[in-house]
DNA sequence: ATAAAAGGTGCAAACGATTGCGAAATGCTT
DNA sequence: AAGCATTTCGCAATCGTTTGCACCTTTTAT
């Protein structure tokens, strides 16, 4: 069974191939009689445009790329739940490809963006990424993209984030009113700009609000290594009062340990987190965690790419916005 | 900045667009010594072929759709995941789709999928999938499909799943042999086929190893609902002394209630799972499980996605494949 | 009545690649 | 040197759609 094309809906009906692709398109020049028989026939015969060849002549594809170090995570599945909702909506073919943070993957999957000639990329770098050129390779295909969550450092890109420095402002204020004094904050790779502004922030508003706090600052490989990590400093000296978590895997890391050494939370020991906010909940008493929604991110750089496709053309102006974002209380602290 | 293609190379060179076409391919008419010219200078100006023309021209499409109800899932994320870096290997990219349990959305996506002429699609059904027209329209379209996890009942059709049955089976040996007598087992949805086999499976297995077990069995339609079911079960008639979950959702709701109810596990409640294995190892002692894994069962769909490409032409025979699944233990029984 | 203006439709080129077939160039044989 | 095979390459059609332009009817205005 081949499939309904133009040509034959227009020799079945006696009629030129341009006309058949007007009526279809409800294109004024055609009479509305045309237009009738040329929809009803269409549809009888299950006719679909062939996206390939709308591409091609259109030079115009219809389909996004999504690229994200990992999709088995729960920032991420949620943020490509996101777009892919919103992409459906406007009649886009999402193209997702995990890079697993190495680089030549990274690449290949640049190169699948780029021969699916995508409208437009969304981004988010592996850990790894130094080298941008092949990123901007893509403007140079006038492949509009949008960096999230990690985005590279350098300035003209179009970059959406969440406030990563009032994340950690919101953590610390939270800790300080809870009248934590000797905490143990945990972050992930010190090379992502992420992990940099997270703590920055932190640390900051320590200094500023509650300078005398005790502040150790480690940084986890992943899950195992932060049970390691806590696991160190809840054995060792046992000062620690509270510990922060900047992720989802280091909250599971700190609560194998928290488990392990029977604690109570939050009579021995105080846990805060960053996260998406599923993870906390699954304990009890909840953890209390600074939000961050892959979903609203989601909405979000959807937003700016579509901005960003209309404003094509004239000057493309590079954006960078934030989600702001809150403190939902659990009882952990 | 436009495109590299095919023609602007053979300006450059004074030759043929087909001779370029063909010196790119290897193709045996052509001379070493043009290959060699042809070949270097589309390095030069990053010639990347057009996917869009070459699917037109060969109809043949290099794309795979994926279609699940939710990617937001430890089942599915991880399918994705591997599905995806299978389909990278070879080549192909990947459209994912979600349905939401949504037969409207679903459609739309099975639409998607034959306008991009995708050349074989991985799909999930959503729950109320009653009307299989639209998927069967694709195999008239000659769109290979693998149905996976959630199947549908009629024959005659590519699918891969858990041994479901087996899953069932290991659950309740498991349960006889830690010698318990009163279990409430929780399942999802009544109405899927996997459901129906798993809970099929586990009553038999009892029936016949230990007729004199106390099974009540429950349904729940989502998180919250398991932890309704488990309270109830559990503050009203205290006599159940295990509780198995059909999925990571039911054992979520499942841990809330013991833990609000502030039961110790094993010591005054058993629990078993069906899962994928990442949320039972988030507590402690580690919740005993039957692993169901969604890496596994992607490698296996793309496995058989790739013998039907190959079969492609012959009479393409209609498999069902299944990954046998084992009991991970935790301490939780 | 006749010219101008709509209204409706078709022609043909184009998008970028593939490929069967034919043709030119080369080498080899005798 | 002529015939033949072989190597190397180009022509042109094709995939399905879009779209500027020209064309032919009707209307409408004068």
């Amino acid at each position: 069974m081949t499939n309904t094309t133009l040509k034959k809906i227009s020799e079945v009906l006696g009629l030129s191939i341009s006309t058949i692709s007007r009526a279809l398109k409800n294109h004024p020049d055609i009479s509305e009689k045309t237009k009738k028989k040329v929809v009803e026939l269409a549809k009888a015969l299950d006719y679909e445009p062939n996206a390939s060849a709308i591409q091609l002549r259109t030079q115009h594809s219809k389909i996004f790329g999504l690229m994200v170090p990992t999709i088995s995570n729960f920032f991420y599945d949620s943020f490509i739940a996101s777009v892919e909702e919103e992409s459906r909506k406007e009649g886009y073919s999402l193209i997702i490809l995990q890079s697993s943070n190495n680089i030549d993957i990274e690449n290949d999957n640049l190169k699948l963006c780029r021969q699916n000639r995508v409208t437009g990329l969304f981004a988010c770098l592996s850990t790894g990424t130094k080298d941008m050129s092949s990123f901007l390779k893509m403007k140079e295909l006038e492949i509009k993209t949008i960096f999230f969550d990690i985005v590279p450092e350098i300035t003209g890109l179009n970059k959406v984030c969440m406030a990563d420095a009032s994340v950690g402002e919101i953590a610390a204020e939270a800790i300080i009113d809870a009248n934590k004094k000797d905490i143990l904050a945990i972050f992930g790779n010190a090379n992502l700009s992420i992990t940099k502004k997270r703590e920055l922030s932190f640390k900051q508003y320590f200094n500023l609000k509650a300078p005398a706090t005790k502040l150790s600052i480690e940084y986890a490989r992943d899950i195992e290594n932060a049970t390691e990590i806590a696991l160190e400093h809840l054995t060792k000296k046992k000062t620690v009062d509270t510990i922060f978590c900047m992720s989802d895997e280091i909250l599971i890391g700190v609560m194998k340990a928290i488990q392990k050494l029977k604690l109570n939370i939050p009579a021995d020991i105080s846990i805060i987190a960053i996260s998406n906010g599923f993870i906390p909940t699954l304990f009890y008493p909840p953890i209390t965690y600074v939000e961050t929604s892959g979903y609203k991110l989601g909405k979000l750089a959807f937003k700016q790419m579509m901005e960003c496709l209309s404003n094509s053309g004239t000057e493309d102006l590079a954006i960078e916005t934030t989600v702001e974002s809150k403190l939902v209380k659990g009882g952990s602290l």
